[in-house]
DNA sequence: CGGCATGTTCTACGATATGTAGAAGAACAA
DNA sequence: TTGTTCTTCTACATATCGTAGAACATGCCG
């Protein structure tokens, strides 16, 4: 189950919300310019990397290898992963159904709309 | 967010399914008959408790402390628990709609007839 | 009342994950 | 080829988890 640390799930959010293959560089200038609410990090180039390549192992994030300042991406949309997660929380316990009721009552009205609408018919 | 390490799961498995509370040693011994598929673990009851203490301060298990051998058992249902996940994980995605539309896409037709079920209803 | 069982808490050590980054190696511009 | 820039290797600190011995508590049996 990939459970990511708070520096891992930093990074990934910006590349979640960036459009563009980010180098380590521009990452590091990221996370220093007040990433949500925290203190301005200043971080090394190098612990940047160490933590891109550990994403990359973990499958969440591949890079352009060709590029010379290496670009990376996220392998996922932010969603794909949240859903894909979640869909692994459920399937670990035996009754999905009685999971599923709780889930829907834990949920917004905005939501439980939402799933109306996607479930549709049949 | 709480995650669980392979014994901490076990065990909250073993407090899950039985419906009475159980002692370390009633633990040890039910983690040692076969737990689902691993090896039969023999287990120092120490260890037992030292898990069932952590599982303790994580919120997840709850003790009778007056009886003698302390009884242990589970805060919460595991459907609960799992349900809470799923909406942890949900909301750490800004776009939900659009993490719930492919987390649809990802449940069994079954899931999905029991969701329209649950939702069925404005 | 004083030990003996039985049970709980303290302390600890190894393994893995994560944050953090220096040192060393590779590649490219001049 | 040499300096600059980037990547990889190596390393250390902290936290979590599996594992359990040592020490402490408590109640039962004589």
């Amino acid at each position: 189950m990939a459970t990511l640390g708070d520096l891992e799930r930093t990074v990934m959010d910006l590349l979640w919300t960036t459009p563009e293959a980010m180098t380590a560089n521009e990452l590091r200038d990221a996370i220093a310019e007040a990433p949500s609410g925290e203190v301005g990090r200043e971080l090394a180039v190098t612990t940047v990397l160490t933590v891109l390549s550990r994403l990359e192992k973990k499958g969440l994030v591949k890079r352009e290898r060709d590029s010379r300042p290496h670009r990376y991406m996220s392998v996922t949309s932010r969603e794909d992963h949240t859903a894909e997660l979640m869909h692994e929380v459920l399937v670990t316990a035996p009754d999905r159904e009685a999971v599923l009721a709780r889930f829907i009552g834990s949920v917004s009205e905005a939501e439980a709309q939402t799933l109306r609408k996607l479930l549709g018919g049949s």
